[in-house]
DNA sequence: CAGTATCCCGCGTGATACTG
DNA sequence: CAGTATCACGCGGGATACTG
């Protein structure tokens, strides 16, 4: 068998476009909400760098993931919303989930607590 | 509606363990041979580091996504095999592989080709 | 053959201040 | 408010030599 064809390689695109420590929950809040200010979105997230947050939302836009639309008012608006690739995403990112719950379970209970002690819950 | 609740975090999870430049190739080689022996997997995937390669083994390993079976012999063989756990990603990484051919064809096509070309071939 | 020990480098992320 | 400019730092990944 030759592996060279790298049959793959779809997954590694995949991947690269969800690399990015932030992209997760920035899905997440785009899937449940259909659009979001830059500024709600930022106070959403606790802990990104603005700086990041427009980094990680650029590449998206880029990946053609999300949608940016920008309202030519004083003071700048822009607003952010899933696209149709994005939305594709969904059952495969619900498969990861998924897996993670019903085989990681551990895992992901730490990183729960985790969160919540670094947004001061109890 | 409050998302201090993170209900992503299981893709967060998924996405940790993943997470590694040679993974995906290596669970493509895992998934499509039941056992392959240490030396002839770094064979099987052009220019990664030996080290890297030990390393990526040693967390999948961690992470319960592969099995490590060493014989005592001498010179030393090492076998790893996908787990459980890790033949459970199956439809998950197939369902990412298919959103990046069906959305991300351009992206999918690219880099099968710089691969190619890392390889020496034409 | 499988694995470890060093040394190195670039990049992703972060803090902070600034601009239009 | 949205976005840019700097500076800094740790860590993932790579090259190479060594060990049991």
């Amino acid at each position: 068998m030759n592996y060279t064809e790298f049959k793959h390689c779809g997954l590694n695109v995949a991947l690269e476009v969800l690399s990015g420590k932030w992209k997760p929950i920035i899905l997440f809040h785009l899937f449940h909400q259909q659009e979001i200010r830059f500024t709600d979105l930022w106070r959403n997230i606790p802990k990104v760098a603005k700086k990041v947050l427009l980094e990680h939302l650029k590449q998206m836009e880029a990946d053609g993931l999300i949608v940016r639309e920008e309202r030519q008012v004083f003071p700048p608006e822009v607003y952010y919303r899933i696209s149709e690739k994005g939305k594709a995403l969904g059952p495969a990112l619900a498969a990861l989930e998924n897996w993670a719950n019903e085989h990681a379970s551990a895992q992901v209970q730490e990183l729960r607590d985790k969160k919540k002690v670094a947004n001061g819950q109890r």
